[in-house]
DNA sequence: TTTAGTGCAAAAGTTTTGCATGGTC
DNA sequence: GACCATGCAAAACTTTTGCACTAAA
């Protein structure tokens, strides 16, 4: 990914902390903002808290990470490709892949009729373990 | 529900703050603790906000309630049947109407296969407006 | 040069915990 | 009577905000 075009297309400025923040996220894992911290800070040592917290706010509303609940009390955060979606929960690495098929609509609009419910969006979400986490557990 | 019975049944004592908490949930909407506290406090007065953490918690580990993600960074819970099912938020009065059907093993194996992916589980939630809400817009 | 973005510290809010007391079984 | 459950207050955390300063455009 881009993250100046990312950034310069959304009128954001591509300071350090703002790459360090994309950088941390960029396997694709879910993570908790103090997780972000942590990681970025690798990268971007001055990199305070408060800028982890504006930063995912920020790029949240700018399309390019998407806030998909909560791991014991923290908010996560993980890049976003944009386009409506699913997720692939690995319950031991916490990784997330991104599932494109979707063929909800079906469902949505049995649910539109039978329960007087106008349907406006859906989250599905799968968890489970990913193929490397569940090679390790059965060693 | 029988709240003494459904209490007993899973070793929790009859309090009336724990009554209390499950009447303030009666009617299946979604509630944070602070939301419950200040319902349950209708009756019973003297209920205290740590107590509606602590209820909440255990009820939860009984399996009488679920938590189903958060609202503007408060965990709400809900009354739960225990079996399952899905979720149908309604983004205006915040009612949960569960839905039975499901679906979705198709797509579980189908991922399975093509993710190499062990899935266990998953969740399902349609947002939109309930029929009351939709009425209420459309005036 | 303009002003969005940052760090620090303090504040605000939610959730948890310690401890003595009270109520359920 | 035993001990689970509660209230209160304090603590621990996550997240937000104010403000002076820095740096991107």
């Amino acid at each position: 990914m881009d993250v100046a075009l990312a950034l310069a297309d959304r009128g954001l400025r591509r300071t350090p902390q703002r790459v360090a923040v994309l950088r941390a996220l960029d396997d694709g894992r879910a993570l908790s903002a103090q997780a972000v911290h942590v990681r970025a800070r690798e990268h971007c040592p001055e990199l305070g808290l408060s800028t982890v917290y504006r930063t995912l706010i920020a790029l949240t509303d700018a399309g390019l990470l998407d806030s998909i609940g909560q791991h014991d009390g923290e908010a996560t955060y993980r890049l976003c490709g944009g386009h409506h979606h699913h997720h692939l929960v690995c319950t031991s690495c916490r990784r997330v892949e991104e599932l494109e098929e979707c063929d909800l609509t079906p469902i949505e609009r049995r649910i539109a009729t039978q329960h007087d419910f106008q349907v406006d969006g859906h989250t599905l979400t799968f968890h489970g373990l990913c193929g490397t986490c569940r090679d390790l557990q059965s060693r």
